[in-house]
DNA sequence: CGGTATCCTTGACGATACTG
DNA sequence: CAGTATCGTCAAGGATACCG
């Protein structure tokens, strides 16, 4: 395997909140229907939950992303933080009403993935096999 | 601005057909919601469409990423892609029975983001004031 | 017209370690 | 418990050029 040596910048942008200033339609469809914004949504729409709660739920999901992704929501107006200041402590996210009327388009998508993925597994043998060989 | 030499691999993956072989419905999700899929999708379910059109509707998106999520979408399933062999010649893409069935959730989705766009760029701009300063 | 090929940059994300 | 900080990787995707 031949490299090259190339310049990289020194720092990154990850998803870090004072980004995304334009806001365009496409912009808000992403941050809403990103990698892991819905499963949070959903469980957030269902009532009030834990960070800890978040983390187990939400499959697969870093705790690193699910920071980042729960202040992007926060930021967007979408999801509501309320931090209780006991020992130890205890925050809890909560949909806003904005976000609840999100839910039902949610649902239908997810819905959708379940009732399709056998079918799209399929189909992409079948696509996979006529094209290779 | 300082730099360091690192080693690269190659080759890129890109979306390259025939990687995504799990098909979760994270997955499923992901490629049917992603940057450029909802707007495609939409699109080929009012109707058939040619690459140029979708070019020019699909706002922002290249050449390039056109070509890879249309394929994308044809290997799920999701797109039925008809050559007709004149000169010049002419491609037509449209959503197949199962694609259609997202339409609602998709246009769901489309609604919300646009009512709520303004509401979601005053909200970033009261959390950017109260957290920076 | 409807694509491919190549090259390059940047941002998404995981791993790991540390903290009030 | 609920985070933050730092580092590194890799895939998404833009720019550009070329093709049947």
């Amino acid at each position: 395997m031949s490299q090259r040596n190339i310049a990289v910048p020194d720092q990154a942008a990850d998803l870090d909140p004072g980004k995304m200033e334009a806001c365009t339609v496409l912009e808000v469809i992403n941050r809403v229907s990103g990698k892991w914004a819905i499963g949070i949504l959903l469980e957030a729409t269902r009532g009030p939950v834990r960070f800890t709660e978040l983390e187990r739920s939400v499959e697969g999901i870093s705790r690193r992303m699910l920071t980042l992704t729960l202040r992007n929501l926060e930021r967007d107006g979408l999801l509501k933080r309320t931090v209780y200041p006991t020992v130890p402590p205890k925050v809890e996210y909560e949909a806003t009403p904005m976000a609840k009327e999100l839910y039902g388009s949610l649902t239908g998508l997810v819905g959708w993935a379940e009732r399709y993925r056998e079918a799209i597994t399929e189909a992409r043998k079948t696509y996979d096999g006529h094209t290779a060989c």
